[in-house]
DNA sequence: TTGAAAGCGATACCAC
DNA sequence: GTGGTATCGCTTTCAA
């Protein structure tokens, strides 16, 4: 490969020259630009970055660190964030931190020592602290980690009302909730939300809800719990929409016809929720504006461009699908 | 941030030594290396992978470049990439090309300047020309490239083969197939396997195959048109699952009850094919598994370590579950 | 408007 | 065993 030495030789003049037509910047005489600009085309010479990188301290690289990929909400998110990096220069190395402090801690090690710009971050791991000592731009998504890191998450309380109220409006008189781990704030705010719902209807105990740790194995189990102790559930409000499909799983397995016997509606919006039958109803979280967001949030602050807003939270959507019914 | 200069005054020696120390090779001797060591904890030093990248052109990075993190079949084979990138040392930035041949190209230009070390790639649009000139190893993965290229594939004609006949097996009489792009190899192995298996039988004619694009609505669409030209149609190989999934809905707008009218088969084995209902029977690939070997492989092919062999074909395996019968 | 030279933070060769 | 120093390829003062 051909270095920027080569370029000015070809094109007879200093490699400090070249630099400026690679960055236009400084003055440089227009026909000893073209001479440069000849002698790269003819070498075919592409600057080497990570020499930049050195001398600059920046990657234009950036971190993405989700909990698991596999987990169908960060594909999209994934996708939305890598699109827009892109689209502003940026390249994205994704990490799966599997929720261990541990493999998070030894991932920010390693991106910090190769200069990456800044992190997106999922994790409830990860403390005020941490992120401070990292000094580079932090935005956690999807979860608050603290109120000075700057946040993309959606309205999770009001979302898990609307979910609730729109079962009670589908005629619902007795609703449980599927919630999520309770280390996980999301999980927690939509739990609150629910029970402001029904909380206190005269029916309600704490036994219509069941942990069902956002995923679908322990979902099936937790709705067949459900089920068992409480025949007369005639509506389900699961944290996720992958407990949502557990808890359509569960309901064939126990004889009960969705939507039915029983309705059922999820959170979050993912593309599998259509690839169910019946097909979901969901509070949607609009995630790959969220991705664009969040990449664009954290551009800006690399770049310390202006952000007239550090904490975004999204509005949800009720998308009304099969598994719920008009009665 | 601390740099090996620091390291070494604080330990008076020289950044040789501190060098040595850090990369273990050379004489040193133990006490000026405790000397050394304690340094470097004092000033919580962490050696500078730019800086190294920079001397000894390699980044300990990997490319990934898929088409599109959010087709299903991705996200798992992605987190086996990272998980076993991660376990031999190595990070990996992701690129989604959408197939596009400029967007690749793109992307292979600001790798090869990063210094990546190695790539692996799910791409038709890649040519053996253009591989050999990027001067690192490449595997590709899914599709096959170029026989110079290492590749980890699975068997495609014979798991058509094993989906078709296990349709005839249980008793379908019309046996239609949902085909993936032409421009895409192993959806034409796929076609071809199942032509194999039915293209001689009396009743088959062209109108059995349909494009479907490798995609849901595509394929629901492509499913309409099959049933209405052929009713008597009883069994659906679709080349894969997203499209299976889209089969079924097309089967219940059609009135066909799965599988007692109408078995669908699919193939990948992604997670999603567990979430409909009829859960579907597929051919599965070991996904995760042919993760783990690409990266594997990659690494040793950057190490220059001996690979016996650089030409996986994983075996497939038919999963049965309720979207096909036994009548 | 241009060039020489001093970094950026490591590695590794060559002396001693 | 250890240290001095050229080198990796680029950017950016500082002079000319």
């Amino acid at each position: 490969m051909a270095t920027i030495k080569d370029v000015a030789k070809q094109a007879g003049v200093s490699v400090a020259t070249v630099s400026r037509v690679l960055n236009s910047n400084g003055y440089v005489n227009e026909d000893t630009k073209k001479k440069v600009e000849e002698a790269i085309d003819r070498l075919n010479y592409k600057p080497n970055a990570v020499a930049r990188s050195l001398y600059k301290k920046t990657s234009k690289t950036i971190g993405l660190m989700v909990p698991d990929i596999v987990n169908p909400f960060f594909p999209e998110l994934a996708r939305a964030v890598e699109d827009t990096a892109h689209k502003l220069g940026y390249n994205v190395v994704f990490c799966n931190t599997d929720e261990n402090v541990e493999k998070e801690e030894h991932y920010l090690e390693i991106l910090l020592q190769k200069y990456v710009d800044g992190l997106i971050v999922a994790s409830n791991t990860l403390t005020a602290e941490k992120v401070r000592q990292l000094n580079i731009p932090v935005v956690s998504i999807d979860r608050k980690i603290n109120a000075d890191i700057p946040t993309v998450v959606v309205k999770n309380k009001s979302g898990a009302r609307k979910a609730t109220g729109f079962l009670l409006e589908m005629g619902c008189k007795r609703i449980a909730h599927l919630s999520g781990p309770e280390h996980i704030d999301n999980a927690m705010e939509r739990r609150t939300g629910y029970l402001e719902e029904v909380g206190s209807e005269p029916w309600f105990d704490s036994s219509y809800i069941e942990d069902g740790n956002y995923d679908m194995k322990t979902a099936i189990n937790a709705t067949l719990q459900l089920l068992g102790r409480h025949p007369e559930i005639d509506g389900i409000f699961a944290g996720n929409d992958v407990m949502a499909i557990g808890a359509i799983k569960a309901a064939h397995k126990f004889g009960k016809k969705v939507p039915e016997d029983l309705a059922i509606i999820g959170f979050d919006g993912i593309s599998l929720a259509e690839a169910t039958t019946p097909e979901l109803t969901t509070v949607g979280q609009p995630i790959y504006d969220m991705g664009t967001i969040v990449a664009d949030l954290l551009v800006k602050l690399i770049e310390k461009k202006a952000v007239e807003n550090t904490f975004f939270e999204f509005d949800v959507e009720l998308i009304e699908r099969e598994s719920t019914r008009k009665v």
